[in-house]
RNA sequence: GGUGGGGUUCCCGAGUGGCCAAAGGGAACAGACUGUAAAUCUGUCGGCGAAGCCUUCGGAGGUUCAAAUCCUCCCCCCACCA
């Protein structure tokens, strides 16, 4: 009942959510006085939804539990056709098989985040009605709303119109097709709310005239921040790639470890963004000092780790942790809501980077760099070479001294072997 | 279609016959300091058991003792002109 006395557009304010609303106050209205429908495109470029997504994400699963109902909308056709909003660069064109499989991906993992039972929550595919629109029908009822001395002054299409690449007809008309989207939306479910990315602004924009134009009906926006971490970089990109939320392409240790790596200015951002603690708990971290802040980041990877991939994968991620950094307890008073464990739950390594090795291969012994290059800890000979001499090369946490120093029989601990390159990289050798 | 300018290592960018595995910067990696943070300083930063050798400057050929660098053809990008 609480939600009906805190307005939702308050609460996705106070967390950080929201970039840009159109008429805000005709929106909280409508927000607060009935169970309504919004929506949220996401393109199927990729099997999986990264990090970056999360955002979205995140704001569909904050409305569901504020009864409204989510529409998760893969632009399968739109993805035929590409974005250019504030990308320097046209887009690659995806074919429609790969649109096909990428949406059952993509599905998978918003039901982490959404109940998509009972149709309280939707997942469609543009493509469904966009590749059944004739050109000459479309034009006339669609594109004589448009002015092109608009579109061309949009802040989107801006980018590209100076770049030397240029626009090419096919994405110009990618902003009719999402309004388009939005129109289709309101007549099938009365879904009156898109929101989107800062870069969406245009788009979503171009779908609420379009509906006011042709069915005379109002609708909202609403735009996301683009979240950066402190440091300058858009959220989750590391130089390996995308953090996915595809456990096969990140695995739930790895997104453990993103997070824990947050840095300290961000934390409080991404608690209140990228979980569901309460506010109120969340301002308090602000107070930590120094490495008490390592307490809320724990908290920060388990509840995003829980998220993601549920919470027994969560607790693995946590205890392996615990296993190759030593254990930590999170005091109680730190965001107490969480279900993060806070006593001896156990250290487990069955979530740590491992591997076997025939228990024959160690007699005669193994050079410790052809070791680490084997296990992927250096990504050649040399660089693990360069690894041992620079000294930052472990065997169950002593320091490597001669790259060529043999590992054998007699390195066997508990039938494992521990690797550790540089400070927080680690991999386990398991003797079969 | 014409003319001119370009394509260099993960990225930006210097190099215009040997001194070039290729300056400088960024990113990255390691060390020190720490808290699995940031900042800073130091080192490393194509491959190979490291000796030398091999591969790399858009692609394919050629000239030369020697080519990122010169020549020919081709591909791609940009600018101006048509």
């Amino acid at each position: 009942m609480r939600s009906r006395m805190v307005n939702l557009i308050d609460i996705f304010i106070e967390r950080g959510f929201i970039e840009q609303t159109t008429h805000e106050e005709e929106l909280r209205d409508y927000i607060q006085n009935e169970s309504v429908t919004c929506y949220i495109g996401f393109d199927p470029t990729a099997s999986s939804l990264h990090v970056g997504s999360l955002v979205p994400i995140m704001a569909l699963a904050h409305m569901q539990r504020h009864g409204h109902r989510p529409i998760a909308v893969v632009g399968g056709g739109t993805g035929l056709v590409g974005d250019p909003s504030g990308k320097t660069e046209m887009r690659k064109l995806l074919t429609s098989e790969m649109v096909e499989n990428n949406a059952i991906g993509i599905k998978k993992q918003l039901s982490r985040f959404i109940d998509f039972s009972n149709e309280k929550a939707l997942q469609v595919n543009n493509n469904d009605w966009l590749s059944e629109l004739k050109y000459i029908p479309f034009l006339r009822d669609i594109g004589r709303h448009f002015s092109v001395n608009r579109m061309i002054k949009a802040e989107s299409y801006k980018l590209r119109l100076d770049s030397d690449e240029g626009l090419s007809f096919i994405e110009f008309n990618y902003m009719l097709l999402q309004a388009y989207d939005f129109l289709e939306l309101f007549d099938k479910y009365k879904c009156r709310l898109q929101m989107g990315g800062s870069d969406q602004w245009g788009n979503i924009v171009a779908g609420i005239e379009l509906i006011r134009k042709v069915r005379k009906e109002s609708a909202f926006g609403i735009t996301f921040p683009l979240i950066k971490t402190s440091s300058g970089a858009k959220m989750g990109k590391t130089v390996k790639g995308a953090i996915w939320l595809d456990p096969s392409k990140t695995s739930p240790y790895d997104y453990y470890q993103y997070w824990i790596n947050t840095d300290d200015r961000d934390v409080a951002m991404f608690l209140a963004l990228f979980s569901f603690l309460p506010m109120d708990e969340i301002k308090e971290i602000k107070y930590l000092q120094g490495a008490d802040l390592n307490s809320a980041k724990t908290v920060l990877s388990f509840e995003a780790t829980r998220l993601a991939h549920g919470n027994e994968e969560a607790v693995m991620a946590y205890q392996a942790a615990a296993s190759v950094f030593g254990q930590r307890y999170v005091n109680r008073a730190i965001l107490p809501s969480s279900s993060v464990p806070r006593d001896n739950s156990g250290i487990a390594d069955s979530a740590v980077p491992c591997s076997y090795i025939d228990a024959k291969l160690l007699e005669s012994g193994i050079p410790a760099f052809k070791l680490f290059h084997e296990v992927n800890l250096a990504p050649s000979g040399g660089a693990a070479r360069r690894l041992v001499e620079q000294g930052g090369a472990y065997i169950n946490e002593r320091r490597v001294d001669k790259f060529d120093e043999l590992i054998t029989s007699n390195d066997i601990k508990d039938m494992e072997i521990l690797l550790r390159s540089g400070k927080k990289r680690f991999h386990k050798i398991k003797i079969r």
